[in-house]
DNA sequence: ATTGCTTCCTGAGCGC
DNA sequence: TGCGCTCAGGAAGCAA
């Protein structure tokens, strides 16, 4: 399941690849997993000027093409250039292919460079979707993102107002986009076990030194997936269609004992398995 | 306003 | 072998 981390190794991959092609169609095998909005259609829609990522999502920039603006064949306002917002959700995954590929019974959208190379969407369990918007609009889905992760403008100082004003569990604060953006199950888990702090805690509960502990281990934890391509526990794949590594790093998701030899509870909350030792991540301050 | 539950989806894994 | 069941989970949408 692709959180930061993933997305990130996808971005840095991706770059080496289509930067400077032109994106020449993008067809929509799936219904409702490319959204337009009401422009122009999925033909010509620029060159890649830049792949970054903003939370879990993957954005692809590109400019008009040089030749189209000379010969003034678009009105005016499609001169900016587009995004592609791609969120993979669960399962999605982007699989560059430089030669005629025609995809699987998964690939839900095909994007389509002018020099035949492909990038292919695939998402076994459909939840991935890639919206299209003009570069000049607001994104409107990234403007409801919390702070990025690696932003200096993620600290103790900023969320601890926001800890305070809660009333949820640690984890679900975590999980929570409009606060910090990028996380998903399987970090929140680790960047807890890390801190030592309980899942179950209240945000309202948590002392100066587990909120400073929180900031660092979650910086922490993602630079170290990342350096490690991302986790491949079930889906995740890069690029390439190679896995990242990461899964052999973790200590509490998935696992049946902690580096203690304590063993791992698990129980759900809000429909998601949460990881935790009760030991070494008590609700109470020692 | 805030919180948390339900829903979407398909394939893997399990018990019988 | 095959059937039916459960599980995996991000985030929109909804209800309390």
């Amino acid at each position: 399941m692709p959180e930061l981390p993933e997305v990130e190794t996808i971005a840095r991959e991706l770059r080496e690849k289509i930067i400077g092609k032109s994106i020449e169609r993008i067809e929509e095998l799936r219904l409702n997993t490319v959204s337009d909005k009401d422009y122009s259609g999925l033909v010509n829609l620029g060159t890649v000027e830049s792949v970054s990522r903003r939370g879990k999502y993957l954005i692809i920039s590109t400019a008009p093409e040089k030749a189209r603006i000379v010969r003034g064949k678009n009105g005016s306002d499609s001169d900016s250039g587009y995004c592609l917002l791609i969120h993979l959700r669960m399962t999605g995954k982007l699989i560059y292919q430089s030669h005629e590929a025609v995809g699987d019974k998964h690939t839900r959208a095909i994007i389509s460079f002018t020099d035949r190379t492909k990038l292919l969407f695939n998402d076994v369990r459909t939840f991935g979707s890639i919206s299209i918007i003009k570069s000049s609009d607001r994104p409107g889905a990234l403007c409801k993102l919390g702070y990025e992760p690696f932003s200096p403008d993620f600290s103790a100082k900023s969320i601890t107002p926001l800890l305070a004003k809660r009333k949820t569990t640690v984890k679900n604060f975590l999980l929570d986009q409009r606060f910090i953006a990028g996380l998903g199950n399987i970090y929140a888990n680790e960047i807890l076990y890390a801190c030592k702090i309980s899942p179950l805690k209240m945000t309202s509960e948590l002392t100066k030194e587990e909120i400073t502990s929180l900031v660092s281990q979650t910086k922490k934890i993602l630079k170290n997936a990342i350096k490690h391509n991302g986790t491949s526990i079930s889906d995740f794949r890069r690029v390439d269609d190679k896995s990242g590594s990461f899964q052999n790093f973790l200590k509490i998701y998935g696992k049946k004992s902690c580096k203690e030899g304590h063993s791992v509870t698990r129980i759900k909350t809000q429909g998601r398995s949460t990881f935790y030792c009760p030991q070494c991540q008590k609700e109470e301050e020692k």
